[in-house]
DNA sequence: CCTATATACGACTCTTATTGTCGGATATAG
DNA sequence: CTATATCCGACAATAAGAGTCGTATATAGG
């Protein structure tokens, strides 16, 4: 239904909560996950992945925990997401690799590509640096993409 | 993972197709269908849902089918996909009328909020004539289109 | 009137993806 | 040495999506 999958909405609130937090402080999964109500061996995973990609940083053992590789500010909504659920293509017969087998090629790809690059635009606006705190890094859009 | 259903790209290719139509054709499910691979069943499903909508009108019987309602020019990619998919929200946490349960109020929601909205701006520019403008050396092959 | 065609609609199954859980391994601070 | 925490794969439960089937209704044309 063209939403985003509750591991990326987690994934999106935990990062976030670490861009709230003073300047690189380390959160584990487990207090994260009580903060918001995620189980906690999920967030776990989405954390796992996150890190792996580069947006976070772990640290093992006794008070360990995650925290954001990089400013929350040079940190898009877009790589969280891309990090979490994977290239973004917004038709069903264009996948990674390989297209639908249905149609060779299906008539309205081309066009719905402009819609999708449209969105990864807007959600590359979106830092995480804008979610928290001040209303003053709302999101830009520039008018011309439309 | 962020994509349309198949129905949704089953519906914009079956709309698509009667906006290739010459003026108000109307075109049955099953021969819509054979174009392009689509399970007849299924694809009558979505049609009716379309006419449902008012974006199709049906015609029963001998000779009978779908065409469209309005002109092609006045058919939006968006109308198409939320009269198979739904109200549009980019995030799990919101639906239709609840919120959801697990946080009281989520962090990130006010902000992809306006990426919601980007999107179905983006949606909303993308006319059905805009669609089938240019395709004039399609060829047909079994089961598909090239 | 009769038949072939086609929409209308609900119920159902099959398949796939998402979501969540469990067990065990490794690393580290105190 | 122990408590804490990341790491990782495999699994189970659930939900959503895709597709099927049967039946009823409407209509054009012979």
């Amino acid at each position: 239904m063209l939403k985003l999958s509750k591991k990326a909405d987690y994934a999106l609130i935990a990062v976030q909560h670490l861009a709230q937090q003073p300047l690189a402080t380390a959160c584990s999964a487990k207090e994260i996950a009580r903060a918001y109500g995620i189980p906690t061996e999920l967030l776990a995973k989405i954390l796992q992945k996150l890190a792996k990609n580069g947006l976070l940083v772990s640290q093992h053992g006794t008070n360990g925990g995650y925290a954001l590789a990089r400013p929350p500010k040079e940190i898009s909504a877009f790589e969280v997401i891309r990090a979490i659920e994977g290239p973004l293509f917004i038709t069903s017969c264009v996948t990674d690799k390989r297209e639908c087998g249905q149609m060779t090629s299906c008539t309205i790809r081309e066009p719905l590509q402009k819609v999708n690059d449209t969105l990864v635009k807007a959600l590359s606006a979106v830092s995480m640096s804008s979610l928290s705190s001040d209303k003053t890094g709302l999101v830009q859009i520039e008018g011309g993409v439309l």
